[in-house]
Order: structure tokens, then C-alpha cells, then sequence
DNA sequence: ACTTGACTTCAAGCGTGCTTGAACCCTGAG
DNA sequence: CTCAGGGTTCAAGCACGCTTGAAGTCAAGT
């Protein structure tokens, strides 16, 4: 079965069918082939929602990553997704360096016996880091 | 000055006067006090709001993080916090994990000449990293 | 005294990312 | 044949996280 109806696809990749025609009506989702009107997807769209799902934990919106993904297929457009991705990159690390600093800081407050993550010593003002 | 109004506590940490107040509305900052009728707000509170942000960025709702901060002061919750932050942190390290395979995916996919994200040699079907 | 500017409250509005509802169509099983 | 269980479109609605607007207060400066 290298075909799957909008149903199946949404429970192969966790959402609802309303989410995946929102995704194709906003541009994210190529326009399905339609057989007796209905949406058939190729196997493939599982691992592009999951680029997207990925993306979107990552901060972008749903109208950046339709850009990342060049999702008309205008390959013309090529250089456009250079500059987003370049522009991008540092935001990735920066995110994901204030998570780790949030992590640990989540994980030491559970060892040291604080009452809450306010009242942490781990984040008492002597304790900055330049968040 | 050890006393801010919430222009100069906008300023500081980046944010309108209404994100402040907002804030203050749904329980993320307690009631600040007021001098004349206007807040003020001790310069802990840039701390405060420093981690309310970094919590966002992290993929915490604002109703959770009013949870992890207690905004509520309620330091008879403290097990809710413990069970909060301990549900949390899986979560946290799987965000980071994921950031991480997305930076590396959109920094090597800068270097490959690809022509975009999805037509990625890196993201091909064979290359399936769990995500 | 008057104006300016920053503040107040309250209600309504907005952008994003979907969901829900109504009304309808198709297919396959019994 | 019929009817259940998908699917379709389109419009409206919703939750979250704020912003904006209206109408008013207050303090300082000229």
C-alpha cells in the first residue's frame, strides 16, 4: 500500500484529517491527487509532516516552513531558501542553548531541595547567566 | 532605583505595557503593587519574566508556567511543582534532541547543494532517524 | 491653568493554527 | 437497497497570547 487516504495519514502521523487539509489549504501540503475526489497521498507525506511537526517544535511558523520546504516546488527559489535556512541557523542555536541552560536548571532544582523553581538558588541573581 | 514602573520594566525586558499587564491578569506575575494607582514592580521581577520567557521558548504554555513559578505563591503546592518538573524534563531533553537533529539537518543541507530542505540527501527515506 | 505623557480599567479585536458543523457525495458490506 | 463509514467544501468558531481603543486618572512642566 504505497497510497494512503487522508484517515490513514492522520493516524500515521498523530492528527487529525482536519489538520492535514488545513496544512494543504495554507500551502504546506502540496494539492493531493485526488481519486473520486478524494485525497490519496503518497508514503512519503508522512516523513514531510514530519519535517514540518519538526519544524514547528523548533519555533518556526507555518509560513516559514512552507518556505523552508519550497512547498509550490519553485526551484527557482532556491537562493530564497538559502537565506532563510542562513538566518535561521543561529536562531536553532540559540533556542536550543537556552533549553539546555532551562533543562539543567529544571533538573538541579529538583535535586536541591527548593520549593520552587523561582526560589531556586540555581537562579538567584548571583546566578546569572546572561539568559 | 530599586522600583520599576511597568514602562521602564517593558523596556527592560523587551515587551509591551499590555504583555505586562496581561501577565499580571492570568497569574504569571503577582498583583504588582500599586502607588497612585500604578504598578510597581521590584527589579526582581526582570528575572521573573526572563524565565517566563525562556520557558516559552521551550514550549511551555503559560498556564504551565505559572504552575513552575508558583505564581500563585502557594508553597503548599510544592509536590505540584516536583510532579510539574519531573513530567516535564523527558520532554524537555526530546525538544532538545529534536532541535538538534533540525540544526544539524539544516546546517549540512546549507552545505550540500541540495536545492531545498525536503530533497535533502540527508532526509531521504533511508536516512530515517526516528524522529 | 493647561497640556503632556504615562498610567489605569475594561471590552473588543487580531493572528496563528487548527476544529467543528452543516450539507452533501461515494463505496462497500449485508 | 440501504446504510454506515469514510470522504468533500465552506464558513464559522475556538484557544492562546497578546494588542488596541475608549474613557478616565494623575504628576510634572510651562
Amino acid at each position: 500500500m504505497r497510497e494512503l487516504a487522508i484517515g490513514d495519514l492522520a493516524r500515521q502521523v498523530g492528527m487529525r484529517a482536519s489538520a492535514l487539509r488545513y496544512y494543504e489549504s495554507v500551502g504546506l501540503l502540496p494539492q493531493a491527487a485526488r481519486v473520486a475526489g478524494r485525497r490519496v497521498y503518497p508514503v512519503s507525506t508522512v516523513r514531510r509532516i514530519a519535517l514540518i511537526r519538526m519544524a514547528q517544535r523548533a519555533g518556526f511558523t507555518l509560513a516559514e516552513i512552507r518556505q523552508l520546504l519550497s512547498a509550490d516546488g519553485d526551484h527557482g527559489a532556491t537562493g530564497q531558501w538559502r537565506t532563510l535556512a542562513e538566518r535561521k541557523l543561529p536562531e536553532l542555536d540559540r533556542s536550543i542553548e537556552q533549553l539546555r541552560v532551562l533543562r539543567d536548571a529544571v533538573a538541579e532544582c529538583l535535586l536541591c531541595g527548593c520549593m520552587n523553581f523561582e526560589s531556586c538558588r540555581l537562579l538567584a541573581p548571583g546566578a546569572d547567566q546572561d539568559v
